[in-house]
DNA sequence: ACGCTGATGAAG
DNA sequence: TTCATCAGCGTT
């Protein structure tokens, strides 16, 4: 079932740590793509120097101030896309920036998108959709998926019953920023330990 | 370690 | 209008 509003609505390191092993899907043409969440990262507020709104609002972090449970894509780099989900109250801008997933459905059709074809190799399977980057490009998120509502809409985050120990997640720094980096406010899913 | 690539927002 | 910056990726 669906993540439902109040999920959400908390605390945002709370939801990033319990978003992974969440399975995130797109539905494309009646046609669902995605997999369970392994990375994410979380941004909070006009004070984390890192967040986009922490120079207030634009137009461009507009949907960071509104309600929760909703997404926010942006175009980075001139060639790639990142999701974020939207948190906390309305008003406060704080998001979960989905870094990587382990993908569970349509893999032919990431293949497709991220390779070209279905026949790939085990090396490239492994890093079908594990950035931010890779994960877009993999499910077809763009531009025109911003705002859309998690609760409601084409993009959706499931419940499938994951249950993750302490000892599977490994809490660091945030990546590829200049600043902010004393944060801890990464999360990562380390299947292979326990 | 670097080049690719274009939106973004601040400065002028 | 120009400019620096950028929550990434693939190849070297």
């Amino acid at each position: 079932m669906r993540l439902p509003l109040l999920f959400y609505q908390r605390d945002t390191l709370l939801v990033a740590r319990e978003l992974l092993g969440k399975e995130f899907l797109h539905t494309i043409g009646g046609k669902r793509v995605g997999g369970l969440i392994t990375e994410t990262e979380a941004y909070i507020g006009v004070d984390d120097p890192a967040c986009h709104a922490a120079r207030g609002m634009t137009p461009r972090t507009e949907v960071m101030f509104g309600r929760a449970g909703h997404a926010y894509v942006y175009f980075i780099y001139g060639m790639y896309h990142c999701v974020n989900f939207i948190t906390e109250r309305d008003g406060f801008p704080a998001a979960v920036l989905i870094r990587a997933i382990a993908p569970t459905r349509g893999v032919d059709l990431m293949a497709r998108r991220r390779y070209g074809t279905t026949q790939i190799t085990q090396k490239q399977k492994k890093n079908i959709a594990n950035g931010p980057g890779k994960l877009c490009m993999a499910m077809d998120i763009h531009r025109g998926d911003n705002k859309k509502d998690l609760l409601k809409d084409s993009l959706g985050v499931y419940d499938v019953g994951t249950k993750i120990s302490k000892k599977e997640v490994l809490v660091t720094s945030r990546i590829g920023i200049a600043v902010g980096r004393d944060l801890p406010w990464r999360f990562v899913w380390q299947k292979d330990k326990h």
